[in-house]
DNA sequence: TGTACATCAGTGAACGCGCGTTCACTGATGTAC
DNA sequence: TGTACATCAGTGAACGCGCGTTCACTGATGTAC
């Protein structure tokens, strides 16, 4: 029987150089979004553990787990819009550019489950956390007015080039993300259930009011 | 200064007789019930406390808190079904029928929300406690099945009725509750939004395929 | 009718665990003189 | 060019807490003889 060699638990992490502090920050960021993806439990421990550091390091960046929380919903709602903005950019006819918006949005939530509950599932306006930090929810509130802005303008093109019927962008924009937010949702949560393929399609060509050419 | 009274902590609750051991188990269901509409964490220490009862009582009468958790989200699907359909028979037109469903379905989420989240918002497959209960998942599944078909006949009705143009019933319910849910979860989580008044009208109306007489 | 016993419906004390938070500290790096 | 000092970026030990779970127990109620 051979002497196991000890593995290294800490990977000899040290402290970052003078004017450096603020790459813990993103370190631990990391870290979080690490935890996340993995779909363990997010403790200010955990998140140390994850991050080679001692839990009380992590105070010199954030008050609290949930300030952690709401530094990455930030980052969330910036990367959600640049993707729907991105992946919209890619066309050029209007009913395109609009079913491409949808499809990046149902995208980003299937690939970053837990981001995309964070930004939208509780921690947005949960009515405790609104008067402990209004200027928070205020922030994470614009920007998600920010990725509903696309897709009104979406909407909008349609209904000039005569593909919607769409009056009211902004009305029917608000239902179009519903219907995205719940199918976004409901399929991940109800993964068993037999999704008719065309729901996405449905959602779009219904909630956009678009001339059913299809 | 008088001597305040020592409040009785323990309202005395004494052990059921013989046969009634089975009581307990409605208390426990029933302070679990309390505590998530106080918005109070439901931990097994906690819901024995709520229930006047030691802790280890509660294992008489379930495995753990999931288990607990497990019969609640069993009862809400009785009951969300049981007030769809009494909501939609006070109905006879098919287009009101299929107006109070939705209407009851969203009253239900709003007025139980945490019930709510129990039955579709993660508990309901889970990646991984499906592999751990498949039986109870797939119950629940069943239990979400009956609920889409009041759904599913609503707009059947409607549609014979000339009402509606969908000719795959069970495809439009399912977008129409994936409506539903998007509507329900984000009214409760984003109640700073500035929701247009009809989305609830604008989201039964497209997605159930009614011809926009309105 | 009386009594020993079994069962039922719990209780109370104890355990080990991970958590958030505090505190005094350490060791490297820059700055003043 | 040297040296004392301040600052920065953390560490390590300790705390009290609530948690899930176990264990031996208790006291009332029914049952056998």
């Amino acid at each position: 029987v051979s002497v196991a060699t000890e593995p290294s638990a800490q990977p000899e992490r040290r402290p970052n150089p003078r004017g450096q502090g603020a790459r813990l920050r993103e370190e631990i960021l990391a870290a979080t979004t690490a935890l996340m993806a993995d779909g363990e439990a997010t403790t200010l421990r955990s998140i140390a553990r994850r991050a080679s550091v001692s839990a009380p390091a992590i105070y010199r960046h954030f008050r609290d787990v949930d300030d952690i929380m709401a530094a990455l919903a930030d980052d969330a709602f910036d990367a959600l819009v640049a993707t729907l903005v991105q992946e919209r950019d890619q066309h050029e006819a209007p009913e395109a550019r609009l079913r491409a918006v949808g499809r990046a949005y149902l995208s980003f939530a299937t690939q970053r489950p837990e981001l995309y509950r964070l930004m939208f599932g509780g921690v947005w306006s949960a009515p405790a956390a609104i008067e402990r930090r209004p200027d928070r929810d205020a922030r994470l509130r614009a920007m998600g007015m920010d990725a509903l802005a696309v897709i009104v303008e979406a909407i909008g093109r349609c209904a000039e080039a005569g593909l919607s019927s769409s009056t009211d962008h902004h009305r029917d924009a608000t239902a179009l993300w519903v219907g995205l937010h719940g199918y976004a949702e409901l399929r991940q949560n109800a993964r068993l259930f037999p999704w008719p393929e065309q729901t996405e399609h449905d959602l779009v060509t219904a909630l956009a009011r678009l001339h059913q050419a299809t």
